[in-house]
This record gives C-alpha cells, sequence and structure tokens, in this order.
DNA sequence: CTCGTGGCGTTATAAGTTCTAACCAACGCG
DNA sequence: CGCGTTGGTTAGAACTTATAACGCCACGAG
C-alpha cells in the first residue's frame, strides 16, 4: 500500500477529472469572486451536465472548502519554500506579498470576510500552525534588543498558539505585529482602498517591513 | 421647500418602509453574511410579497451599495464624534474597535473581500475621505519626534490622498499605519483567526495602538 | 367634492441556482 | 466472463433575482 503513484485507473481518472473542477472553480473565482461560484457553470464549461459534479464533490460548500485547503496549502509551501532558501523574516514578507498578489481571491479565500456559520476544518488549522512554526523561526532568527513591551507578560501566559515553540515572548509579539501589519496593508491593497490614492502600496509595504525587522521595541 | 420635516405623506411613507427594509437587510447579513442576503426573504419578513421590494431598491445590488453606503456614514459619525469630544488617537483607536465589534459584518461590508467588477460609488470615496481627515487631524496633534523614513520622500510627492490637509509626510505615514496595522488586527480578529490561539486580542490591539502612539519614526 | 394620475402591491413568468432521486451505461476487478 | 461499483444522464423540487402585466387606492389638483 501507500504507493501514491501507479494507482487503479479509475481512481486516477477521479482524481484527475476533481483537479480539472478546481481549476475552473479557481478561474471562475478569480475573474468574479467566490460568491459567484456556481457548480452548474462549471459543469457546462466542462461539457457535463449539472448534478454530474456531485459525484466529485458533496456541494458547493465542500468544494469551496476543498479550495480553501488548497490556498493555504499553497501558501504553506511557498512559506517553507522560502524558509528553505534562506529567506529572512523580510524574504517571508516578499513571498507572503508576491503569493498574495499571484491570486488575489485566493487570499480573499483565506483571509477575507467569513461566512459567520463557517467553521474551518481541523486540517486547516494545522496547517495554519505550519505557516506560523515558519514565522516565528525567522522572528526569532531576528536579533531584536528585547525591549519588552506590558502585552509580552500576557503573551508569556498565553502561548499555546505557538505549539512549544521556545522563542520569547518579544518574538511571539514581533511574529503577530508582522501577520497582522502585513496582513493590514495587503488586505487593503488587494481590495483597492489605495487605489485612487496615489501613492505607491509596495512602497509602503516596504516602509511597514522596514519598522517590524528593527529591533526596536 | 427644503423643510423635510413635514414632508408629503407619500413621501414619508417611502422613506419609512426603506429604512424598514434595510433594517431587516442589517438582521439578515449580521446573522448570515453579506452573500445570504435575499430580497424574497426580506419581502416575506415584512408580510409582502417579492418583486414588490423592487418599488423601493433597484436590485440586490442597489440595496447591497445603499447599505455600504450607510456603514461609511456610520463610521464617519463615530469618528467625527469622538474627534468633536476631544478624543485623541487612542481615543479614535477605541471608537473604530467599538464600532467594528459592534456590528462586525458592518466592519466587513466596508474592509472585506471585495466583488472583482464592483466599483463603489463617488459619494463613498467622499465619505472615506472625510474618515481619512478626521484621522489626519488625530495624527497631526500626536507630536512625533520628526523620525523621518525613506517613504516620507515618496510620500511628499504623492499626498493627493490627504485631500490639502496640512501635514508633513511623517503624520501622513503614522496615519497609512494608523489604518492599516489597526485594519490588519480587527480584521483578522473579527474574521475569527485568533480564536483558538488563546491570548487577550483586546490586550494585541491596545500594544499595537501604543507603538503607534508613540513618537518613534 | 370629484376625478384622474401615479405610486404601490399583487400574481405570473422567465432564467438562474443548488441539490436529490431515479435510471442507465460502461468500466474493470475477481 | 459476469457482476458490481462508478459515473453520467434526465427529471424535478425548492430556492433565488428580476421583469411584466394588472388592479387598487390614496393623494392632490381643479
Amino acid at each position: 500500500m501507500a504507493d501514491t503513484g501507479a494507482k487503479a485507473p479509475r481512481e486516477r481518472y477521479r482524481t484527475q477529472v476533481r483537479s480539472e473542477i478546481k481549476q475552473h472553480a479557481w478561474e471562475q473565482i478569480a475573474s468574479a469572486g467566490a460568491s459567484a461560484l456556481s457548480l452548474n457553470a462549471i459543469a457546462k464549461r466542462m461539457g457535463m451536465s449539472g448534478p454530474a459534479l456531485y459525484r466529485y464533490f458533496a456541494g458547493r460548500d465542500d468544494l469551496l472548502t476543498e479550495l480553501i485547503r488548497d490556498a493555504y496549502r499553497s501558501l504553506a509551501d511557498t512559506f517553507r519554500a522560502a524558509a528553505g532558501s534562506g529567506a529572512d523574516l523580510a524574504g517571508l514578507a516578499h513571498a507572503l506579498r508576491g503569493w498574495a498578489l499571484e491570486d488575489p481571491q485566493r487570499y480573499f479565500l483565506m483571509y477575507g470576510t467569513p461566512v459567520p456559520g463557517y467553521q474551518a476544518p481541523d486540517d486547516v488549522t494545522l496547517i495554519a500552525n505550519e505557516i506560523m512554526q515558519v514565522l516565528l523561526d525567522a522572528c526569532a532568527a531576528l536579533e531584536l534588543r528585547d525591549g519588552r513591551a506590558p502585552f509580552d507578560e500576557h503573551l508569556e501566559s498565553h502561548r499555546e498558539w505557538a505549539a512549544g515553540h521556545p522563542a520569547p515572548a518579544p518574538v511571539l509579539r514581533r511574529a503577530l505585529a508582522f501577520w497582522t501589519r502585513m496582513h493590514g496593508v495587503l488586505s487593503l491593497e488587494l481590495a483597492g482602498h489605495f487605489a485612487g490614492m496615489g501613492f505607491d502600496a509596495a512602497l509602503f509595504f516596504e516602509s511597514e517591513l522596514q519598522e517590524l525587522t528593527r529591533s526596536g521595541t
């Protein structure tokens, strides 16, 4: 068992079609947003009629969570790849920005408006942890002149999310700041809120990144 | 003319019904998200049947942009109210957070996932400018030890978005940082990304706010 | 006070959507 | 070689947005 290579022909065909469906789904999402994802439209564009897709996905929500899972996986991979190539925190930031610009709707699928009832499956939070570990490593490698903040005390006793990572509280705080600040700039940029404002979003991103990689508190 | 008080009874009834429709729309959005907004459901809950609502709104999109407009208006009002009560930048931050927590979906209607094709109407960007002016005033009142950053040079020559506000570049940069950082924390918090992490989002918000109101670069 | 007009609500209908049910073909494993 | 799982089909229910056509009634002008 466990030889993923030469599987049964039925199985191969199944995964092939699933992949093709997701391909079309991504195109549709990229051009009209996740709310416009239509199983019917995908089916028609694949030459088959409506309910056939239900052999491959339990429903619209199932397909959507599958895409979300892939998005998380994709970001985790680019993060790990960047870290593996010796990228520091700034390198991670640039990898993140490139990945986000590559497909804004994929970014929003992860970090955009949540559906009130929706609960992400467990494995997604596992991948999120993976991402956080890479980020924590990069922040720990950054030598910071240990300027402690009042929040650090709270963090010291609430560090479950670090999943056993040995970094001290200021590093944890830096990781949180990296995450929220980069997301703040990126999400507003991708949403077009900087559009009519005239300044260069890339330069502002760099400016914020600068302040994060400095050693001060 | 121009006495908004005693209008014609038809007019009064119309605005009354419009307001009631929006009321139901907000409840529906708050409980199931903007994508679940259904004109039919609203009509039924108001005791009238389907297409009647089209007398009041051109369609789903029209109602949605009206709600977005109201959301912007609401945030601008709370900002102006806070500033009018002598709130400083920290006061504005707390007003913003309170306003966001009050109705997360309203926040996401403004700053959440954008629909690729959608273009906000002009008056919305006007209100956005109003908000920015209040923010710029608060940032200008903050005495900062004028630590210039390389990005300031770029800002100096790209300050159209400040709409004539006389603040120097470091103040503009501070305003942008306030906007993006507060949004970064708030949007992730409201989207539930901090949920399983254990730390107190309010304290982290405060920590980030601290760093913004300090005078350093 | 009467009358006509315009705003409001109604049903009917078209064109979408998701998703279930029932049916059939065909592939491939034992 | 057969039989069963798998994949595709059409039909249909329950939704949705949105338009069209029709009637009612209230308001305001004369």
